[in-house]
DNA sequence: CTTAATTCGGATAAAATTATCCGAAACAAC
DNA sequence: GTTGTTTCGGATAATTTTATCCGAATTAAG
């Protein structure tokens, strides 16, 4: 039911940046900002998604953070596996180290389907998708009159 | 995809009384031995789930705890709505504070249906069931030999 | 009454997560 | 080259979660 708020940040970020004209570099201070999230900490997880090979970044004058080439494709669970590690899916629902088809916690059985369904929809669900999403204008990234902060300043 | 640590000990610790004869107090030892869980931090969430009525406690000898009575029909949910807190299924996926219907995430729509799947099982999984299937022989509770630690000591 | 066993409850500690700070490196513009 | 802007990366701090410790209260049994 809960991702850590790092994964929830990353998502965000990424969905924020491709909605944005690829190629051009954001600001990780106007992501932070439009997004209402501490920027110094943003600036850490994009700083391991660029070592995830998702981001390009530039320092500098001009600088910023911009999607690598074919990046739009990224699905949510690629993105997960980086930020939550990669027992995310595999977890046991009650925490037993050992919990599998042969050996298994009394809520697997029927937790596994549950489990396959999310597993899809966060494979399907690409950045693309999602940047298109918010574009069209029927979904939002942020809770904030973001518009505004983004457009004016400080 | 993730519960707290406090909320699957809770969950397994309740489970395991469930499989005692009902009305036998049970150490906290012996569940926190079988369960392979720090047993005081264990006891502090035994004292609140006392707190929240599904437990009955008794000090000195022959204490210990057991469930109140009608509390097998206990469902997981109502578990999770204390150790997680009220806000476990309202919450957004991506974190954002506002999120409904009206003012939704570009995942909400894809989320929903899945969410009310997981809400579903929760409130169906009764604690009587899911001792059944551990009493079943098919479902297991623990990963150690608890059967072992439990009948031999230290 | 004394003893041993157990939970209670408060304080404390350790670990993980989230967040901040700052100097340095990189870069564009002047 | 100098200046201003931005990421980089390391150190540090705050918060939350998880875990431990211990004295006190409670109880059954001898």
């Amino acid at each position: 039911m809960i991702l850590s708020r790092t994964s929830q940040y990353a998502i965000q970020a990424l969905i924020f940046i491709a909605t944005r004209p690829s190629g051009e570099p954001v600001l990780n201070r106007e992501i932070a900002g439009y997004l209402g999230v501490p920027s110094a900490y943003l600036a850490k997880i994009m700083q391991s998604l660029c070592k995830g090979n998702l981001l390009y970044s530039y320092r500098g004058r001009l600088g910023g953070f911009c999607l690598r080439e074919g990046a739009e494709k990224t699905d949510l669970m690629q993105i997960l596996l980086m930020t939550e590690g990669a027992s995310f899916t595999k977890d046991c629902v009650l925490g037993l180290k050992v919990c599998s088809d042969a050996t298994a916690c009394p809520m697997h059985k029927k937790w596994v389907p549950i489990k396959h369904k999310i597993v899809a929809l966060l494979n399907e669900q690409t950045l693309e998708k999602l940047a298109r999403a918010v574009q069209g204008g029927k979904y939002r990234l942020s809770d904030l009159p973001g518009a505004l902060l983004a457009a004016g300043r400080t």
